[in-house]
RNA sequence: GCGAAAGUAGCUCAGUUGGUAGAGCGCAACCUUGCCAAGGUUGAGGUCGCGAGUUCGAGACUCGUCUUUCGCUCCA
């Protein structure tokens, strides 16, 4: 008998006992596990895939049925490998890193030689602030600036540096690039040594030969985001579709990227599911659209019931190359508050950029202003799997009963719940069983139900907590004498005792999709 | 990728200076009880992550490797 309180775990604890929850009860696995697992890689369970299920389902209704003007696509996750020069993919995700033997720290090799040049910079802004305060108001910056030697010695060095690296980098001269930061004589700021690796290219983009041959031009990737299937069938859904300005494509699936470090169970894999929609604007009006879809997004996520302390914005203040703003909402995982959806106004890179490789036009007719332009894109990206683990870390509680003992219960919310109702025959005899299945069979064909005879009906109760079943139908002797069962709320341990006519309405009621679509108009 | 720690049954973990593998829970069958897990009987399940080495003998010692966790780093 457990008698006393349980350990209130920490944060560390509580993740881990989360991790060997969702193994225990079927939701997560490690992949490959038979043959020690491949790292950052995981699959899900039984109960895992119907969580995630209703997860996706909730957000594609809340896109594309709730908004008459957003519709959804599904896009091959091979594409034509242009696509990712255009976006800006291939030169992006290919970081070259160095790391400092001393200090064991890694850094990015571009970063270190900005940094360099930044502080060259600072050389020659003293000199100009110097210069000015003599000179006072008659002080000309630009002129200065050509005769000041000591000015013209640091630019001319900050020139040479930029081209040097430029040059490498187009070249793909990794061992130049870690020249440079030896003749730069850049000290790792931890351990001010010079004691440097080679520097290492990580690409990002997983990638294959399509064909049979192994040639250059036969080279795919997987997508590393499935934003750009939507770029590409821009003009195919607008046209079709006869989408007016301003309109939106959803879309979820599959992304894969190569992660350095992946880490932290679900919330950073190789391969993961994106959620993300596209929302074509008029050029100008894309921040009143930002600022809409970080409103509504919100919305979407404080309508599953958990605290709007878990939540919070994050303003990104350093930009995407394709971003004029941009945020993340950021969740309060177990392991601190991370990234859990983006929301980023692309502006017009994307469509202008693969107009540009495409050589095909990728404009809108505005017909109300009878002009023809590229859109801007406003984008709200969010990671399934993360919003997975959300849901489950919120859900995820070990209560401590009054009479002393203690449950584990995932207190998902109703709709999402992988099981719907547990029907349990309280003893298996009697006839129970035999009406118990007559339930069951009236059940099924609306919600995923279990059937369980085995073991005291308290023991099925509490397995039916461990993975978050909402109602537990409980068949006992006046069942048979009055039509009536017992139902069960997992959250509360209350029962009631209703006639078995009112069940269908009752539980779909309580497991409702479409009520809790309705909290979000 | 670097550093640290860990890996023994489905889960949580014992396993003494090296001597042929254990517990609790869980699981399966049967009996019993019958509304909030831990009653009885029986049973299944482990080449101790994997591979080498040292040794008469390795779960234990050494090396390598894989995986996980934490820190660094990175993150569209």
């Amino acid at each position: 008998m457990t008698t006393g309180t349980i350990k209130k775990p920490n944060a560390d604890e509580l993740f881990k006992n989360i991790i060997s929850h969702s193994k225990e009860y079927g939701f997560i696995f490690q992949s490959s596990e038979i043959y020690d697992g491949l790292s950052a890689v995981y699959d899900y369970g039984q109960n895992g895939v119907e969580l995630k299920k209703n997860i996706r389902d909730y957000w594609w209704k809340s896109m594309v049925q709730l908004n008459e003007n957003i519709v959804g696509i599904d896009s091959a996750i091979f594409m034509h490998p242009t696509i990712w020069k255009a976006s800006g993919h291939v030169d992006a995700f290919n970081d070259p890193l160095i790391d400092n033997k001393d200090s064991k720290k890694r850094y990015r090799a571009d970063v270190l030689i900005e940094e360099h040049v930044a502080k060259i910079e600072a050389k020659i802004e003293k000199e100009v602030a110097k210069a000015r305060e003599r000179f006072g108001e008659s002080f000309n910056e630009e002129q200065f600036k050509t005769t000041n030697a000591r000015v013209i010695e640091n630019q001319t060095k900050i020139d040479a540096i930029n081209t040097r690296f430029k040059n490498a980098l187009e070249q793909n001269d990794l061992a130049e690039v870690k020249q440079i930061i030896v003749d730069l004589e850049i000290v790792d700021p931890v351990s001010g040594s010079r004691n440097w690796t080679d520097v290492r290219q990580f690409n990002l983009m997983f990638n294959t030969q399509m064909g049979s041959v192994t040639e250059d031009s036969n080279i795919i990737y997987l997508r590393p985001e499935t934003a750009q299937g939507i770029f590409v069938n821009f003009l195919n859904v607008q046209k079709t579709g006869r989408m007016k300005i301003p309109f939106g494509i959803a879309q979820t699936g599959k992304a894969f990227r190569n992660e350095i470090v992946a880490r932290q169970f679900i919330f950073r894999m190789r391969e993961f599911e994106q959620m993300e929609m596209q929302f074509f604007v008029k050029p100008g009006t894309e921040m009143e659209w930002y600022n809409k879809w970080k409103e509504k997004r919100m919305t979407w996520h404080l309508s599953f019931g958990i605290p709007a302390t878990k939540y919070r914005f994050h303003d990104h203040l350093k930009l995407a190359h394709y971003a004029n703003a941009a945020c993340d909402i950021e969740f309060e995982f177990p392991f601190g508050f991370k990234e859990l959806e983006g929301i980023h106004s692309r502006t017009d890179f994307d469509l202008s950029s693969h107009e540009k490789f495409s050589g095909k036009k990728l404009q809108y007719f505005d017909s109300d202003d009878n002009e023809s332009y590229v859109p801007y894109v406003v984008e709200t990206s969010i990671g399934l799997d993360r919003m997975f683990l959300a849901i489950l870390s919120q859900a995820y509680n070990e209560e401590q009963l009054e009479d002393g003992t203690s449950r584990v219960v995932l207190s998902i919310p109703p709709f999402l719940a992988p099981v719907k109702v547990a029907v349990l025959p309280l003893v298996k005899k009697d006839g129970l069983p035999e009406k118990a299945r007559e339930i069951m069979s009236s059940l099924m064909m609306d919600h995923i139900c279990i059937y369980e005879e085995k073991d005291s009906i308290g023991k099925r109760y509490r397995r039916m907590d461990a993975i978050g079943t909402p109602y537990c139908i409980t068949i006992d002797h006046q069942t048979l004498e009055d039509n009536t069962v017992t139902i069960r709320d997992r959250d509360t341990m209350k029962q009631d005792r209703i006639s078995i006519d009112q069940l269908p309405v009752i539980v779909e009621e309580k497991v409702s999709l479409k009520k809790q679509l309705m909290k979000l108009i």
